[in-house]
DNA sequence: CAGCTAAGCTGGACAGCGTACAGTTAGTCG
DNA sequence: CGACTAACTGTACGCTGTCCAGCTTAGCTG
């Protein structure tokens, strides 16, 4: 079924995804979705913590780079599916528990690299990733020119607030 | 007609502006409405770009200070209309005379304090203050706390991206 | 094996949506 | 006065999410 909406997503883009469409797509009524499916927002959570599941999660290394790379992870993961950042920001990031585990991840990193206030730090860290991501995919700049803005910009956020 | 659709938005949130309420509340059948709009796209634009025109644009003292006083003020405008933040991450942050307005003005500012990459300088500026505006809107913080945490992070990317 | 439960499906329906088409009215201008 | 136009109306189409009642069928239980 998660197979079908995404599907269906990247034919039409985020506003193609209707029960309908995907009743259709499935040869089923769209009344049967609701068997698996307590709403169109259970699917479209669903959906997007599906696609947050995919993100990389970085061992090892310097706790800095590790954030650095999840948080790259993270925006690449977005980036690579375009139409579903969309319903990203509708929501405000999706409360899956592969997010739960993203943010975990990130919260342990910050706290590592020495960060007073982690949770405004993965605020700051989150709406940078999924803002970038979403002018990244509704815009009619060269696909990667962003990517190196969004890597020097992430920097600039990290020195920021690693003390010292 | 707009200050219709504001009532509307402010008395049920942004999903009850639909042309057929905002219609009801003119005391007109919803046709009527296609008179003075385009589209509800249309409609939307003009409500976004209504409320960037309400930003406080400052006027002399330090560039940096101009900028970061600029930034502040979407922020504190956006946070201000929690309803109409989701309509601003919908699209991509409005493309209305105000907004073009407020785009030169920073860009201006960013120029004045020295940014090399300025284009990339103002969308990460903006990603993050809609981001937060977001963030403030649909959250169960106590109101306040992240309007620190935006200025914070702001002036970390003012000092990343100023030469230096 | 018989019987029952429950999951999964169906047809139909409801209220609401954005919006197009055709036609009517009110008001302004030459 | 006549022409024109802006603003409105009624009606309609196709779409949406979702609920209800009923049917079929697979699988477990006695």
């Amino acid at each position: 079924m998660l197979a079908a909406a995404r599907a269906v997503v990247a034919e039409g883009g985020a506003d193609a995804l209707s029960m309908r469409a995907l009743a259709r797509r499935l040869e089923v009524a769209p009344n049967a979705l609701y068997s698996h499916v307590a709403d169109k927002t259970d699917l479209l959570d669903q959906l997007l913590d599906d696609l947050l599941g995919t993100v990389a999660i970085p061992t090892g290394g310097d706790p800095r780079g590790a954030v650095e790379a999840l948080m790259t992870s993270t925006y690449e993961t977005l980036v690579g599916h375009p139409e579903l950042v969309g319903l990203f920001l509708a929501r405000q990031g999706a409360r899956g528990p592969n997010a739960v585990r993203l943010g975990e991840v990130l919260d342990a990193g910050l706290a590592a690299v020495g960060v007073p206030d982690v949770p405004a730090a993965r605020r700051v860290l989150i709406i940078h990733a999924i803002g970038f991501a979403a002018f990244d995919a509704g815009d009619v700049l060269p696909a990667g020119a962003t990517a190196h803005s969004f890597t020097r910009s992430l920097r600039w956020l990290l020195d920021g607030m690693t003390p010292g």
